[in-house]
DNA sequence: CTGTTAGCGCTTTCAT
DNA sequence: ATGAAAGCGCTAACAG
């Protein structure tokens, strides 16, 4: 590694000129003598001076810093929204920090402490868990000095905005596919237990029973988020001897688990059973065939976080919190 | 959002003591009566008073922040690699700021100026691409100031470390379990055109001219790296008429688009034709057969990243660069 | 055990 | 057009 950097005071005294000057060649900021101005940035340029933003955010008070915490960036549907984000904030002139939660309270709570420490500019919360988090007054208490949003979720502080998912109406459009095609015999396969998750299977209690369905609500298998949660509801399923003709997943991950779990046992899909995924996630287009999927949006909830939060920081109040439609994607399945 | 911040002289004036003595009970140094001590940490308590870490930085000339470069975090494998990055080192004490470069030279250098600027601890690239962006002199600059790891790849710089994926014998790993299963007519897809990308290429050539095997170098299809990339490559072998038993991919998700294409024109696999991945991905579990792949082990890649940066970043000496054997992961396209 | 003081590198008045 | 000086919030000698 090379020597010290060179600070401010070195450039000005190789220079000749006051720190003053260097500072406004530096930020194109106030009146320079063309000549003058010329001469620093000449010694700028050959010492290879890096001014240090931490300096600058000790006056300014930020380091144009964003915190991005999510529960966990290998979950497809979070990588998408949090580069989205990302590169939202890059253009706009901020960092992101990364945080994997695993979406646990203790987790995120050091997060923040630490986000706190730094003097982020703000923060967006990736993932319906928060929900729950954000309800702990101990978090609570952290979020309440800082710009923050809630992708997918409420949040009731003065100093905070929320990006809301229609859940509720993203398996309804599932739920209602199925029933346009005649099926009666449907069963829902849900795996977390968020607020969306939570979302997810009212639309589909709702829109069975609105359809006059009965025992709608002891039509749910409960599995994990995973491939094999998938396999092993569609096994359950079958071994219990329940007449089914569909299968409403709450993830893509779940269909396509439901969907290798059918193939392997000899259905015909969807001649014989029709799945429907969640998320319009690369796993739905890699399934064979292609699952039929409800599109909730990713990048433009990405967009609306960082349209709202930059607003926030910004103190141009324009906006307010706001709520996206699913739609659904029509693939082989159903 | 609430009152402004307090800061160490607000605290010290409260509590009746100096700032010396705060700082004493905020870092746990020096010796302080425990009175005072107590007294200051009431204080503290009940103004949720925040150091700031920007101050801290400014005499300690650190952030304890590290940035991870990477072309894109939606590809599984990169967002496995940062994870783990991401989860080691904030188990360390550093958190990290994610850019995700596209790959491509100039957002790269955009990112390393900022990241400079910030003084970052240290830099891991995640990714074979830039093993040829560092070569660029202006990014290679840059890069001299600092700690650096290429997570997969080479840099010959004083201040960096390597850890490096043998792709050449993963690829080998693939040819020889096809040849071994009796395959003569062997095709590989290519998709990237990086160094990794390069490697597995003559991993593929050279396995097959060690068995013998006439052509090798023309049997390279060349596609995008994504799924319609991989059911491309299949259609044109299909059409061109030439004779085929099996497949190998650079990447899981050619791997699944050619199974997905071979399904859909009437192939059996792996009766009619054996495929093979790359990267021991999801894809490779979801697709049905299940796919035969390479584990080329992200998670211990992120690993030794990890330890080899802090240990250039707190001068521990005490490790080099180190180079990573994948494995071969069954599955049932074999 | 505690307080005083000098930076850390920069921006920003305020003079000149 | 330029410079001098204060101050951002903290740590780390150094004194007492």
């Amino acid at each position: 590694m090379e020597s010290r950097n060179m600070n401010i005071y070195d450039i000005a005294k190789e220079a000749g000129v006051s720190i003053s000057t260097v500072s406004r060649v530096l930020n194109h900021k106030g009146n320079v003598n063309p000549a003058t101005r010329e001469r620093v940035e000449e010694v700028l340029e050959r010492n290879h001076y890096t001014p240090s933003a931490i300096a600058r955010g000790m006056v300014s008070k930020s380091m144009r810093t964003v915190a991005v915490l999510t529960v966990d960036i290998r979950v497809p549907h979070y990588a998408r929204t949090a580069y989205t984000i990302e590169r939202e904030l890059s253009h706009r002139g901020y960092e992101v920090t990364l945080c994997n939660t695993g979406g646990e309270a203790e987790e995120t709570e050091k997060y923040l402490q630490t986000m706190l420490e730094k003097k982020v500019d703000g923060i967006v919360l990736v993932g319906s868990v928060f929900n729950t988090i954000c309800k702990k007054p101990e978090i609570k208490k952290l979020l309440r000095t800082v710009p923050v949003v809630l992708a997918n979720g409420k949040l009731e502080m003065a100093n905070s905005y929320s990006v809301l998912v229609d859940d509720k109406y993203g398996i309804a459009l599932a739920v209602n596919e199925l029933l346009k095609k005649g099926h009666r015999d449907i069963y829902y396969v849900k795996d977390m237990d968020t607020v969306s998750a939570r979302l997810k299977w009212e639309g589909f209690v709702d829109t069975l029973q609105h359809a006059g369905i009965a025992e709608a609500k002891k039509k749910v298998l409960h599995t994990t988020s995973d491939l094999e949660g998938g396999m092993r509801a569609v096994r359950e399923l079958i071994q219990s001897g329940k007449k089914f003709s569909a299968l409403v997943c709450g993830e893509d991950i779940t269909a396509a688990g439901a969907v290798k779990a059918l193939l392997q046992e000899g259905y015909r899909i969807p001649e014989d059973v029709a799945v429907t995924g969640y998320n319009n996630s690369e796993y739905a287009r890699i399934c064979e065939p292609t699952l039929t999927t409800i599109d909730n949006k990713p990048e433009l909830v990405a967009m609306f976080s960082v349209q709202l939060l930059t607003s926030l920081i910004e103190k141009t109040d324009a906006y307010s919190s706001c709520t996206i439609q699913p739609e659904l994607v029509a693939g082989k399945t159903v």
